[in-house]
DNA sequence: CGCAGCGCCTGAAGGC
DNA sequence: TGCCTTCAGGCGCTGC
């Protein structure tokens, strides 16, 4: 599942591939989640940025193509005689005769064009900060996650507290800072050690070119590598690398979690 | 306004 | 071998 670290990733392969080129026509699934993107034809990619698990095109006329890879969305760009894949949902022809083309098995992705105002998609605006930002610091993730009894993974996982952590990131820096998932309250020296952890582990994750456990790829159809090091997410039945302790698995909030019973305690 | 619950999707994997 | 069921889960939407 792309979280930060993964669409970080697309972002920096795509940059040199489309920015500068012009849309020249585009077709979609006719599913709503992907008609947006004929509304680009005729722009040309000025920039490419990211908010979020969010992969923002910034166009010359000062709109924006934005673009959720969901579940198991991937962006390609293919040569002019490259076959189209049958998950292709929105793909678009380049000026210099290439096809960029976003893939997504189960269409949980989806794609917007927004003006000027970012804000003005509501999904944008009610973003947490970057974890990278100067603005999200320990003291502000102990006062946001103190504001609500909603247990500690589940607000991670909300991209309101903070944006871009997805169910893989979200166990490794609760392992990481030796927090229950399923916590309610967080003392400020775990939310400080959480901080730390959460920038330490989407750090890692950019490092590493993210995790590919499936569906995954880079712009090139390459894989990611940090699936080789995860300490916690889908090591349930393991040792845990700390304390040696076998980690478990249980569902929490609808969301498969795993954590270690000795090293994080409520 | 916060939040719980549901629906969207389909390939892979497991059971019989 | 083949059919059926279950599972994975981010997010938008609805309604309390």
């Amino acid at each position: 599942m792309p979280e930060l670290p993964e669409v970080e990733t697309v972002r920096r392969g795509l940059r040199p591939l489309l920015i500068g080129r012009t849309f020249t026509s585009a077709g979609t699934h006719p599913s709503a989640k992907f008609t947006p993107a004929v509304h680009t034809v005729g722009t040309t990619v000025a920039d490419i940025d990211r908010r979020g698990k969010y992969l923002l095109v910034a166009l010359d006329d000062h709109r924006s193509l934005v673009i959720h890879l969901g579940m198991t969305g991937q962006l390609r760009v293919d040569p002019a005689d490259a076959l189209p894949d049958p998950y292709d949902r929105a793909w678009w022809t380049l000026d210099d005769g290439r096809r960029f083309a976003f893939r997504d098995v189960r269409r949980f992705g989806r794609i917007a064009v927004v003006g000027t105002d970012l804000r003005s998609l509501p999904t944008l605006a009610a973003l947490g900060p970057e974890p990278f930002d100067p603005v999200f610091t320990p003291q502000s993730l102990w006062a946001d996650l103190h504001r609500s009894q909603v247990r500690v993974k589940t607000q991670l996982l909300n991209q309101r507290v903070v944006a871009g952590i997805g169910n893989i990131y979200a166990d490794e820096a609760l392992w990481r800072a030796r927090v229950h998932p399923a916590s309610r309250s967080v003392s400020r020296p775990a939310a400080a050690r959480l901080h730390g952890a959460i920038i330490a582990v989407l750090t890692q994750g950019i490092e590493n070119g993210g995790t590919t456990l499936r569906d995954y790829r880079t712009v090139d159809g390459g894989s990611g590598s940090n699936q080789y090091r995860l300490d916690c997410y889908g090591q349930a039945g393991e040792p845990c690398p700390r304390c040696a302790t076998i980690m478990r698995r249980q569902v929490i909030d609808a969301r498969g979690t795993t954590w270690c019973p000795a090293c994080q305690r409520r």
